[in-house]
DNA sequence: CCTGAAATGTAGTCGCAGCTACACTTTCTG
DNA sequence: CAGAAAGTGTAGCTGCGACTACATTTCAGG
C-alpha cells in the first residue's frame, strides 16, 4: 500500500530475465484476513456461531492470537463482535468470505482436474488460493468447462 | 518450527468440514528465503555477482531490508557475504535455489497449459509456487507429460 | 591521488502474527 | 445456587519484514 511506484527495472544493459516479484509481501496480511473471513462464515453456517476458541482451534493458533486478529478484522470493517458474544461478519466481510470460498472451490477443482490427489489438493489450495489473480481464476473456470 | 503438535481437532460432536489450515503461517518466512535464494542465483548467473542494491531493486524493497534479510539467510546457512563484497550462496543455498527454480518453471508451465495467459502465469506463479507440495508438483509433471 | 557519488552497512521505529501468563466472565453441574 | 470448568479478554514478549535516516566504505573521474 505505502510502497510507491519505483519502476523495478532490471539491470540497465543486462539481459536479465526480469521476473516481477513485488506484491507477494504485503499480500500476506490480506491472506490471513481472507482465511479468517472464510472460516468465520463457515462456522456461522455450520454451528450458528463463531467463537474465538473455535477459530483458534481450526487455525491452529492460540486463542489470544485469534482474538487479536479478529480485532484487526473489526478495525478493517470486516467483522463485528461484542465481549463474550461470538464474532460476526459485516457485509464487506460476508462478501469477502463468499469470494474466497468460491475461489477456493475453483482452485481445488482445478487441481483435482489436473490429477492432484484430493488430500493434497485441499491442503495446497489453502496456500495457493491467496495468490490466484482474477485473470488466472477466469482461465481456471474456462478450463474446467472445456 | 517452535509450534508443537496441538492436534487441531474439529469441534467434538459437530460435523464441520474441517479444512486444515495450520502451516501456511510459518511458511511465509521460508517463502521469502526461497525468493532470495532464487534471485541471488539468478544474479550470480547473469551478472556474475549479487549486490544488495540489485537484490533490493528486483524485489522492490529498500536496500536495508535486503541486507537484513540476507543476514537472516546467512544465519540459516543459505548464504555468505563479506562487507562490501557481494552475496553468495552456500551449497545449501544453491540447492534450494535450484529446487525453487525448477518448481517455478513447472508451475508456470502448468498454468500456461490450462490456459492462463503468459503474463498472469509468471506473476501468479511467484506467489503460488511456495505453496505447492511435492505431491502436487509430481501431479503437475505427470499432467504436462500426458 | 583525491574527492564526491553511489553503494553498503547500522540504528531505530512500526505493524502484525505468534506465544505465555494471568485475570475475568459465562456457563455448566452437583 | 455456589463452585468449578470452560471460554474470553488483556498484557507483555518475540521475531520478522518493512521503512527512514544516518554513517561508512568503494571506486571512478578529474
Amino acid at each position: 500500500m505505502s510502497r510507491p511506484p519505483e519502476p523495478i527495472l532490471g539491470l540497465p544493459t543486462e539481459p536479465t530475465q526480469a521476473r516481477r516479484f513485488g506484491k507477494t509481501r504485503t499480500a500476506q496480511s490480506s491472506a490471513i484476513a481472507e482465511d479468517y473471513a472464510e472460516l468465520i462464515a463457515d462456522l456461522l453456517a455450520s454451528v450458528g456461531e463463531a467463537r474465538p476458541t473455535d477459530i483458534a482451534r481450526r487455525l491452529g493458533v492460540s486463542h489470544a492470537t485469534a482474538i487479536k486478529t479478529v480485532a484487526r478484522l473489526k478495525r478493517e470493517g470486516l467483522a463485528t463482535s461484542r465481549p463474550y458474544r461470538g464474532v460476526f461478519l459485516t457485509e464487506a466481510g460476508e462478501a469477502l468470505a463468499a469470494r474466497v470460498k468460491a475461489r477456493h472451490r475453483l482452485v481445488v477443482d482445478l487441481l483435482r482436474a489436473v490429477g492432484v490427489p484430493a488430500e493434497a489438493a485441499e491442503q495446497d489450495a489453502e496456500g495457493i488460493e491467496h495468490h490466484v489473480s482474477d485473470v488466472t481464476l477466469a482461465a481456471f473456470e474456462a478450463y474446467l468447462q472445456r
